[in-house]
DNA sequence: ATGAAAGCGCTAACAA
DNA sequence: TTGTTAGCGCTTTCAT
């Protein structure tokens, strides 16, 4: 396999072209090339300030030729930016965060910024290992699902006095940093009103328990508004965890009532309960209707397909960015804004009326 | 927004308990507090050279006192090692993607090294922009996963003879740079003796086109091997795309000929198919067993669960950091090494007897 | 074993 | 608009 090791490296006359790594072009040479001062290079190179336009070419065209190519950390060092956010999940193997660390990336790189991936196994002391590493590491500012709305409370507040941090998906008590998330109330109310106008009557919760706040705001809005379908409604809630094997089981628990709805706090409950609906013979959806939430690539694939809640994932990666920019280096003051986005009722099969 | 701006900054006493960020504690204070030298302290906490035994323990007393945190970026300016490695992927949401990202982020946390993560959209071009701009930012390693076998390799090239860069997953091309991926062949021939071990004598294959090593090296070993279960097996062959629209649309195409077996080239052909056969009415694993691989999350969920091969992630993910760590830095000379691991058969409903 | 001094490559004051 | 001069915080010779 071809190694080009043969070539002595001491060798006779000194060789740019066969050494390891090719020296690298710095503003020196480029400014020795293009006859000018180093500033000057600088500035134009990185665009800090108007420089005379013949010189800019000059100085541009020497930079192409020889090749530069900035050294990002010699600039951090100097400027004390290093263009560089760290994102910091729970559990990058939760299949709703994918897609959302997709558009934050995009979001992030279109803005000529680099990202630092921290899994934290679910686990708030990695969790907080994790966010001294990056700050260490002198990132412009933070991104952060928190893993537990309490746990997570004292290492997201230590870091966010420090550099611009939102908090994405999941909040982590009141006035501790910048926030957005999608609006639950609204996406469970989306859920009733569907349910509602195709002629359900009976319907069920199946939630998770803990004070994570996708589960309670969920749950409340689904108290809320179930009652207007069935005084009885609210009452029909099972609270276990955010997993498959919990929506099997709370299914057994809640199909005796004879629930003509089964709504879902998210898609991997749903995607139990309709396992275990089939199992038992329940028509879905012409007897029994399901509905999840968030709508992760698996909704779609479940059979029959399932009628769920889409986070606007776009929206709010680029939301968070702007949060983001908002906040200008340093800028860890100020009041925390909170922003909810809008979602959208996905209907498919598995509510069919 | 808040803002600190009202604070005149040069104003009278200054208070450093009212700036935005607390002062950063150097190694000069640090020496200073410990009555030696910067260059002393330095190689305590850095551990690069043997100092007196009192002398550290003075060292360390102060730096923790004063809190005192490594800057990264100055420590990656003089050393020209930032600590840092790129990943690279096609997509991550990919389902089997994730599970490997978080192999990686915690073998290469462990070593105490930071993950830039980018996501190329499955696109060529933005891959080689990213693995440019992680160059440009002084990575000292890149892990790679090719968008694709031929049109990623001159990116992948040039890349390699920069950095140390290690091939996950796929190939990109003979000497190009060391890699390491399951063993495809070995995992297909897994699901042949389990089929023929179950008596099943009619199978057929649902593979991929293109130049995938996924895809070559899969649909090669059913070829191979099936032709001991039945001399007409080989030519059972659908070629789509590693989808699960395909797998569905590919049951259509070979339920025809009456297989009692359809091996899939991947998890997401496999659940399209379960999904069509249930359909068309098929009994699964009665009438015909399916086969997956990879086992990404989804396989465990299907309904009937899905029998499939186990992709050795782990061990994958600790190989590549063993490779980028065989290398030290600058060594992106010498011979090419590639590694290929032992997949697992985990079988469940979708093929029992 | 320790200290003094010289930068890594770049940007930011301050002059001119 | 441009050049000159200082460093950013750290590691690393080279002395001692």
């Amino acid at each position: 396999m071809g190694n080009g090791a043969y070539a002595p490296s001491g060798s006779g006359v000194p060789s740019e072209g066969n050494r390891e790594t090719v020296a690298e072009v710095t503003l020196r040479e480029v400014a020795l090339a293009s006859g000018c001062s180093i500033a000057t290079v600088s500035r134009v190179l990185a665009g800090t300030r108007p420089v005379g336009a013949e010189t800019a070419r000059t100085v541009r065209a020497a930079a192409e030729r020889l090749g530069y190519r900035p050294n990002h950390v010699a600039r951090a060092l100097r400027s004390r930016s290093t263009g560089t956010v760290g994102l910091v999940l729970p559990q990058i193997t939760n299949p709703f965060f994918p897609s959302l660390v997709r558009e934050l990336e995009h979001a992030l790189h279109a803005e000529g910024r680099a990202v630092l991936l921290a899994d934290c196994d679910d686990d708030p002391v990695i969790e907080a290992a994790r966010i001294g590493a990056f700050l260490g590491r002198q990132v412009d500012a933070l991104l952060l699902i928190p893993v537990d709305e309490r746990r997570s409370r004292e290492a997201v507040a230590s870091a966010a006095a420090q550099v611009p941090l939102v908090l994405l998906d999941r909040g982590c008590g009141p006035g501790v940093a910048d926030s957005v998330a999608v609006d639950n109330a609204a996406g469970m109310a989306l859920v009733l009103d569907h349910l509602a106008a195709t002629g359900r009557r009976r319907p069920c919760f199946i939630g998770a328990a803990g004070t994570a706040s996708a589960a309670v705001e969920r749950r409340a809005a689904y108290e809320a508004g179930a009652a207007a379908l069935d005084p009885a409604a609210p009452g029909r809630i099972e609270l276990g965890d955010f997993s498959v094997e919990w929506g099997r089981a709370a299914v057994d628990l809640l199909w005796p009532s004879r629930p003509d709805a089964v709504i879902c706090a998210n898609d991997l409950i749903a995607a139990g309960a309709l396992q275990r609906l089939r199992q038992l013979g329940a028509d879905v959806p012409g007897e029994v209707a399901v509905t999840g939430f968030d709508d992760i690539p698996l909704a779609g694939l479940a059979d029959p397909a399932l009628t769920t809640v889409r986070q606007p994932v776009g929206e709010l990666a680029a939301e968070a960015a702007r949060l983001l920019a908002r906040r200008p280096a340093g800028g860890v003051r100020g009041p925390r804004r909170t922003v909810r986005l809008a979602p959208e009722l996905v209907i498919r099969a598995s509510s069919d009326a």
